[in-house]
DNA sequence: AAACACAATGTAATCGATTACAAACCCTCA
DNA sequence: TGAGGGTTTGTAATCGATTACATTGTGTTT
């Protein structure tokens, strides 16, 4: 940089302006300092101003696990506006090792990131409390209830409970539920939906028609086969993700039972293979892309100060139907 | 850090030496140092001590399109490599669109990276000369070729002669292959070993049976729909990606016919879903997760100054033979 | 022509660590 | 005891920008 300004005859005070704060120099002085940049080959050296301004343009992404479609999705959404915004995008893979975390949280503390989105919410709303004092912090898809941290999430009651509805409007009474980790608060309101949905229509919870594990096709293949047990096994089955659905539904074929016909299925998410999977999913589609863009939105308002009227934003799911519910075989009655 | 020197009534320079090079510290003032910094709440400010050091303990992953799965799983060893060695990963998606890799190398100009995996080499061997001139960088999993460049890639030719040859030895002699975008240079070679395999076994290589597009399911759909249209479609289908084979499949399927029964397909990738898929994708299973890792290591030793006396890592794929090939179907015979 | 306001530039401190070099200290051995 | 060698610590320069404050320049008004 002083290369520079003794090349344009100035002080570098004056390049370092000319640069950041255009309309405080003289255009004419401007063009000689472009001039000398170009002529030089100089690019600044974004360490040293980052020391000095105290901040790095760098956001942390804390993510549960990078081959899940889901959180690819959400992870392009927030990369989409982070780059327009001139933010840079720190990935943060801790691949469902909760205590890895920890390890990220230290990039904060040193001032290595000026904010961080968690992709998942498996800690106490006390720590996460904690943090959002120290740093902005934005979490998305999975809610952290009464916390005061923001939250961009997807209507999850609501949607679950439109999901079971949708099965129940097709003649189904006896549901059953394949839920996720129930220490999520995602999962325990996909639960409370179904739940909900059940009791407005008169049927009774049966608990022993809710089966929990992860949100993976190995889970939704495993729970299934424990449905399929039963003395009376359900006819539809609420899933809480779409991997899971499609687990349930490669076991009901194992079983030599037909998807929709035999047990008809409802899953959530929308993922990339939902609608080329046979039969294709019915599933409710959360608009990820949409939710990343927004956190990433709330979280540059949070690093600029601004104190927003609104910490929740919540988004609605909609119903996508295709064969895995049977609503097409009605149809054609 | 002159709290904590005060505190413990040393200097900077000992704070900072009792930190980066305990050796050269006396035990007895190490622990006050330590304990003053418990004492204090100290941490350390990274961006001083980058500025001082010049190096960032960053890398930048360029990412075509972080929605695959071939491309989260290779992010996923990386990742793991990289946090085990003391590296943070940013996140480069360029969403197919190449030109923001331009504004990606900008980073590494600004000393904000200290090195660089592409994963996508879609660039021309001048450019990436260059750029593999001014920091170290890697390319996975697509090579290029002559250039210098370091390496991390499948054997595309030759897994792709696999493939080609396990439909021959089914039986296949009317054999197509719908190649991805053939400006790159793994598409090429995939092409090449499809032709190789023809060639070795007798068959005449006929480029109407060639069709091209990019990896994806919908491109499958397409250049099937092509495929089909033909006075003799072909017996059998090499695609050169699992997606492309999900697409063919579909679109075989609408057309009345069955997989494999009435065309057998060999995908390349062994992506997430192709087990589950129906009829399950037999597939050249890329060693994804191990070439991210291997990359990462090929870059630290690369970001350490050590000149390898390998620059090119060739994995080889397996072949896994499930249900889209028909194998299953012979051996019953 | 003097006085004042405002614009443009320069000087130098600053961010917070790391490290070359210098100084102080402690042994050991003649 | 004092010289020499090694260890431990301190002093201060350094990384490369940003910016508060000081200074100089320019223009307008009376």
């Amino acid at each position: 940089m002083s290369d520079v300004a003794k090349y344009a005859n100035v002080s570098t005070a004056t390049v370092s302006r000319a640069l950041q704060h255009p309309e405080s120099v003289k255009e004419e002085t401007r063009q000689k300092v472009l001039a000398a940049i170009t002529a030089l080959n100089y690019t600044p050296n974004v360490l040293a101003r980052q020391l000095r301004r105290m901040e790095t343009k760098t956001i942390l992404v804390v993510v549960p696990n990078i081959e899940n479609n889901v959180f690819s999705q959400l992870l392009s959404g927030i990369d989409a506006v982070a780059n327009q915004k001139g933010y840079k995008v720190l990935l943060g893979n801790i691949n469902h090792k909760v205590d890895k975390i920890y390890d990220y949280l230290d990039h904060f503390r040193q001032r290595q990131i000026d904010g961080m989105i968690m992709l998942i919410s498996d800690l106490s709303d006390h720590i996460l409390q904690d943090l959002a004092n120290e740093l902005p912090l934005v979490i998305t898809p999975d809610s952290s209830d009464d916390a005061i941290v923001p939250t961009v999430v997807v209507d999850n009651v609501g949607s679950s409970q439109r999901a079971t509805e949708h099965l129940i409007s097709l003649g189904h009474r006896r549901l059953a539920h394949i839920a996720g980790p129930l220490h999520l608060s995602s999962s325990k309101s996909r639960l409370e939906g179904y739940r909900q949905a059940l009791h407005e229509n008169g049927i009774r919870f049966d608990h022993e028609l809710v089966k929990a594990g992860d949100f993976t096709i190995q889970a939704g293949f495993k729970q299934m086969e424990q449905l399929l047990l039963m003395e009376v096994p359900p006819t539809a089955v609420f899933c809480a993700s779409d991997e899971i659905a499609m687990g349930a539904i490669k076991r009901i074929k194992q079983h030599g039972l037909k998807v929709p016909e035999d047990i008809a299925i409802v899953g959530f998410d929308n993922v990339k293979f939902s609608s080329i999977f046979e039969p294709a999913l019915t599933t409710m589609a959360q608009p990820l892309e949409e939710m990343g863009r927004q956190s990433m939105k709330v979280l540059i308002d949070r690093m600029n100060g601004k104190t927003l009227s609104k910490n929740h934003f919540i988004y609605s799911a909609d119903l996508i139907i295709r064969e895995s519910c049977g609503a097409h075989l009605n149809k054609r009655e």
